[in-house]
DNA sequence: ACCTCCCGCCATGCT
DNA sequence: AGCATGGCGGGAGGT
């Protein structure tokens, strides 16, 4: 059956990658090789697992890709001289390369545990294939020769394509194996996973950790109780947590065997985590945070440790993917406990399932309804394909279904020949690389070898993107339409407190129709009065809808986050690349398609880069224009920020003390981008809280190493506060546009009173920063430093 | 000492 | 039974 199949495609892989010479060995190798040989039988071969090789890669090479990476000059000399060869390449290198060193450092650079990293494989595993893939090709992958090819265990290309599954950019065909769909549908899945975590109340259930954190810290009463029951409530009717996948028309697992399996795990947990992101507002997602949630479905209570470690494993295993993927990144998140491992969202900036990128798939707004009716009909009526029964599907992929099926058919129909060979590898593609220098390099190399495909421009703009970037941006439209929508209803009620069971949460499908713009509600809660956040209407929780999560804000007091700003680049990018052809790619002189990734890739290669020092210089140097804005607001006053235009929120309140009126904060958050244009946030303290200034500092992105860009990096800073009235909420937002004092320090805001709430009076370092990230980041970038500093160093990516 | 997370045992379930 | 999947957590590398 499936065999059939899969002798069809052809090439799989190779990207285009293959045009230039360029590219060639690399660590990459692999990849590079990727044109396969032929394969034999499809069936597993077991295990691969002689590394062979020894890693044809030293530190010299390493920087030397890493430098070549910066210079294209440099690049192209290498390559005449041969130093790049071709995928063969890498032994060949590696054999010059031993000479010099060999012995001890070889071995030395053996295979160190990083060189095995999920996270690196998973680069590997990418370059194969082109992001935009030509469905007239076969792109079929057969698990068996990549595991083979990567030198890897089968069971570790599971866990990348499992997480890729999640995101519907791979698809199983048969045994062993699945259909390459690249990033031509991630718009539309992330769409739909937002959906589906709004309703999932993700966003709510955040708070609800954090909050709840924070009281602990404080210990403040606890009044955790509540919390938990809300937690529940997502769990959904039958009190289980609703482990279901949330499918893409088209995309269905086929495999039989997939769909009994029982899809917790990491499938689910893929989507759900990403879910996270995609609703929080800030977009940065700590591990701790992430675990409890998805635990949390299951037992939040029981959190005993065994579990909870095990879900960080899992969660780590899953974010080396998404890092790989560009769609996040690491961070962390520093609270007066320490700093706390978290990923900040780097991927597109979505509307709610619509993309609203692509102007494909315009949703009309006003489809509330239809979203209302959701979750039910939605999925599986609409497309009884293969309907299994489990998965939801959302309507709004409807499109991308035929999109697919066409594509599929294209597949089919294709002339099997199998030919995927791709061998090679083994012994040398892998090489081992001496850690994460050889794998920034490794990943480098690829990523050069694609761009080589592309005429140069890449590199350069991969280097000026630091500058363009920016600016532009931010309006994003899509998100408009959703504000309005919102206000409406709450279709949900508002509050999360009520929580309650969502009735998608319970519902195992989730797909949710729903117009581009479900409401989203962001709440703060604030902590003293919030123990009980419930009332809703009650102001202390307020709940504003907002736009898209966007708006949302969570984070509340307990955690500061400091972002860095480095690596938002690649973000800007990556939410103005639509689907299609994602903008970011003109400037990154990306080839559409294939390439897109290679934008990504750059961007990515930049967060490599971080390990050397050098490498965070480069880093830096590309995020120079980014600018992260951080939005703190006290613990205790944090009020929801709500986002949508709340009727309120048009009008400006003066916020207390400083805040800028709401038509800056808006003006602000437009640019950064966190809200579409349309939207306006607007804060103004809890009614019964009177906003304190919470304190917020200005933040500075703090850059390790400031690099000279930095300077300009700093940007501006727009302090920005949110506070959440019951009905206004007045934001304040301070959108001075000042370098941001790279300490944050120094700067303690003035906000800081801001949003003290009676309950927490300044707890000094209770401060919650909230920072919005840069999502979108966009060019201006605020920093808002709550006082404690926040910082988010963003570490690498492995 | 803690953070990451590789590794591979072994359960699960399809063939 | 054999093989494909993938849950799971021990324990080791990195810092």
């Amino acid at each position: 059956m499936e065999n059939e199949k899969e002798n069809l495609f052809f090439e799989p892989h190779k990207r285009g990658l293959m045009k230039t010479p360029l590219k060639e060995s690399t660590a990459a190798n692999t990849v590079l090789t990727e044109i396969q040989p032929d394969f034999g039988p499809l069936t597993t071969p077991t295990k691969p697992k002689e590394i062979s090789q020894g890693e044809p890669w030293t530190p010299t090479a390493n920087l030397k890709m890493l430098i070549s990476a910066v210079s294209p000059e440099i690049r192209n000399r290498d390559q005449k001289r041969g130093l790049f060869d071709n995928r063969n390449g890498l032994p060949e290198a590696k054999d010059c390369l031993h000479e010099h060193l060999s012995g001890d450092e070889y071995e030395k650079s053996q295979p160190s545990r990083k060189e095995k990293s999920l996270g690196l494989l998973c680069h590997k595993f990418l370059a194969r294939y082109p992001n935009y893939p030509n469905p007239a090709l076969n792109n079929d992958i057969c698990l068996d020769e990549v595991a083979e090819e990567l030198n890897v265990e089968r069971r570790r290309i599971y866990d990348i394509v499992n997480v890729l599954e999640s995101l519907h950019m791979v698809s199983r065909l048969a045994k062993n194996r699945y259909t390459w769909h690249g990033r031509h549908n991630l718009n539309q899945t992330l769409g739909t996973l937002k959906s589906v975590g709004e309703e999932n109340k993700y966003a709510e259930q955040i708070m609800m950790i954090k909050k709840k954190e924070y009281e602990q810290e404080f210990d403040f009463s606890k009044s955790y109780t509540i919390e938990d029951p809300i937690i529940k409530s997502n769990t959904g009717q039958n009190g289980h947590p609703d482990m279901c996948f949330v499918e893409l028309p088209g995309v269905e697992f086929r495999a039989a065997s997939v769909n009994s399996r029982k899809d917790k795990s990491l499938r689910v947990m893929s989507q759900k985590f990403v879910m996270l992101f995609l609703v929080s507002t800030p977009q940065i997602v700590s591990l701790e945070i992430a675990a409890k949630i998805l635990i949390g479905e299951d037992h939040v209570e029981d959190l005993d440790k065994s579990k909870f470690k095990t879900k960080i494993r899992r969660l780590y295993d899953i974010a080396n993917v998404l890092s790989s993927l560009d769609l996040i990144k690491k961070v962390h998140v520093t609270e007066e406990r320490g700093r706390k491992p978290a990923f900040k969202w780097t991927g597109p900036e979505i509307s709610p399932n619509s993309s609203g990128l692509s102007p494909v798939l315009p949703f009309a707004p006003s489809d509330l309804e239809v979203r209302r009716s959701s979750k039910e009909n939605c999925a599986k009526n609409l497309f009884s394909t293969r309907g299994k029964p489990n998965f939801t599907r959302h309507p709004s992929l409807i499109k991308l279904v035929k999109s697919i099926e066409s594509d599929r058919r294209k597949i089919n129909s294709a002339p099997s020949s199998p030919v995927k060979t791709n061998k090679a590898e083994g012994s040398q593609n892998s090489a081992p690389f001496p850690s994460k220098m050889a794998q920034l390099a490794a990943i480098c190399k690829m990523q050069l070898e694609e761009q080589s495909s592309e005429p140069r421009k890449k590199v350069k703009v991969q280097l000026a993107r630091s500058v363009h970037c920016k600016p532009v941006a931010p309006l994003d439209t899509p998100a408009n339409a959703e504000l309005e929508m919102t206000a409406p209803s709450l279709i949900q009620p508002l509050g999360v407190l009520p929580l309650i069971p969502s009735p998608l949460s319970s519902a195992v499908p989730v797909i949710l129709p729903q117009a581009p713009s479900g409401p989203s509600y962001a709440i703060y809660l604030q902590p003293t009065q919030a123990q009980t956040m419930t009332p809703p209407q009650g102001l202390s929780p307020t709940v504003c809808p907002t736009p898209s999560s966007n708006a949302t804000r969570s984070k509340d007091s307990t955690d500061t986050t400091t972002e860095n700003t480095a690596n938002d680049a690649p973000k800007s990018s990556a939410s103005a690349r639509p689907g299609s052809l994602p903008p970011g790619l003109e400037r990154q002189g990306i080839k559409n398609r294939d390439r897109e990734a290679a934008g990504e890739r750059g961007s990515k290669r930049a967060s490599m880069l971080e390990d050397s020092g050098s490498r965070k210089r480069f880093k830096e140097d590309l995020k120079g224009v980014e600018n992260v804005s951080t939005l703190m607001v006290s613990p205790t006053s944090m009020a929801a920020v709500p986002v949508g235009n709340s009727p309120a929120l048009t009008s400006s309140h003066p916020v207390p003390v400083q805040n800028p009126s709401s038509a800056i904060v808006n003006f602000t958050l437009q640019h950064l981008g966190l809200i579409s244009p349309g939207v306006q946030v607007s804060t103004s303290p809890a009614p019964g809280t009177i906003p304190v200034s919470p304190r917020i500092e200005a933040v500075s992105v703090i850059p390790e190493n400031a690099g000279t860009q930095q300077g300009r990096a700093t940007k501006y800073d727009a302090s920005v506060l949110v506070q959440n009235q019951t009905n206004g909420q007045s934001v304040a937002v301070t959108g001075a546009q000042q370098p941001v004092p790279v300490t944050p320090k120094g700067s303690q805001l003035v906000a800081e009173s801001f949003f003290r709430t009676p309950g927490g009076p300044t707890k000094p370092t209770g401060s919650s920063c909230v920072d919005f990230d840069g999502a979108n980041n966009t060019s201006v970038g605020t920093l808002f430093v709550p006082q404690r500093k926040l910082e988010v160093s963003t570490e690498d990516v492995h």
